[in-house]
DNA sequence: ATGGTTACTGACTAGCTAGTCAGTAACCAG
DNA sequence: CTGGTTACTGACTAGCTAGTCAGTAACCAT
């Protein structure tokens, strides 16, 4: 008659424990998270999340992995599939995704790359072939589409699809560090991607 | 006849000590340091350290503070000083001081910042008020001076003096994080200068 | 010389946490 | 019901490091 002290629930430990791990690592950061924090905002004990994740760095990997990949996705499958013009793209769900992300607590995945990444290589070596790369290439794919099309032209801009990505990912740590001081960043992002599109578009107005 | 086995440099052990100690938090990061091998780098004991710096993070602050800020006096020294005119500073000087950054130890204090700022909001208020803030008076200044000037014109731009800070910031991060992909950060700073120096002067070349 | 001042030493402690493991109990097949 | 399997528990250990402090010796004024 006695109430189960708990229930075996071996398939969805995993997701419950990298969400768990996920807000604490956000809170934080990585070397503040203490492992047994994490074991109890899951609601499990510390042993047992030792049964599924080896280490506490390779818990931290299996962070980074679920939760920034689908978001990616999620704006890479757009560029696919939706028939806007480049520019429209640019200035549409890119420019929604680019003001978005700062924001919210994947831009904290941003910090602790940069706080943690320089000791977990080959973390950085996934993210990068799952995300950096991946997004230069979807932006490169854009701003061909965009001069096939006859929108753009090439010039050096169009050589550096980083410049797209830049205004993000500086203002995701600008606003972490001086979010304090006010700065307004989705003007920021705005005036870099008009700045753009102005100059891919050449001279004539 | 015995080698005394100090000797007493009250007025150098704290320049001594900081310096140690930028070397090894540059290596190490801040929690991977430990103060005992700051002291032993230093050529002091732990104990001494202490006399001179209360906590890990009050020497950690004696650093960023003695190391950032006179980088930054000489830049903005450069801007009152020299007679250029505002374009010939932007892909002159300041060129020269974006380019350098990155690949510099000064570089690695944008790590230690954003990796440790949130834990340490006093010392991020120093800094925006001993860097930030500062240096986009400085870009400010420069930019009024070519407007007043007759060089540039002002534009939505002319506002954003972040878009200038924003490369250099960038590159840092990049190349830390993503160094052995062999990214070109020199080409991203000159293609942004370039490209916003081109927007400032107006559509007439 | 010499005795007082204090810069300096280094062994020590207190406290914390990643990772372990022997035991427990939920679940299930027969 | 029952016995076997294994998901799960939680107390424990090993190891590390920030910060302390009682003692030592360099320096210096007299």
């Amino acid at each position: 008659m006695t109430e189960p002290r708990y229930q075996r629930r071996k398939e969805e430990r995993p997701q419950e424990i990298t969400a768990a791990a996920f807000a604490t690592f956000v809170e934080k950061g990585y070397a503040g998270t203490r492992v047994e924090e994490v074991a109890k905002r899951a609601g499990v004990s510390k042993g047992l999340l030792y049964l599924y994740f080896k280490t506490k760095e390779e818990l931290f990997k299996a962070v980074v992995k679920s939760f920034v990949v689908p978001k990616l996705d999620a704006l890479v499958l757009n560029i696919e599939q939706d028939d806007l013009t480049a520019e429209e793209f640019l200035r549409g769900p890119f420019l929604d995704f680019a003001r978005t992300i700062p924001g919210s607590p994947i831009g904290m995945i941003v910090r602790l790359l940069v706080a943690e990444g320089p000791k977990h290589p080959d973390l950085l070596q996934f993210y990068w072939d799952n995300v950096v790369s991946r997004g230069i290439a979807a932006i490169e794919a854009l701003i061909e589409k965009g001069i096939q099309g006859g929108e753009f032209q090439r010039t050096p801009v169009t050589e550096q699809p980083l410049l797209f990505i830049m205004p993000i990912v500086f203002s995701v740590i600008f606003r972490l560090l001086f979010a304090k001081q006010g700065i307004d960043t989705d003007k920021l992002i705005d005036t870099q991607i008009n700045l753009l599109i102005e100059q891919m578009k050449g001279p004539t107005s």
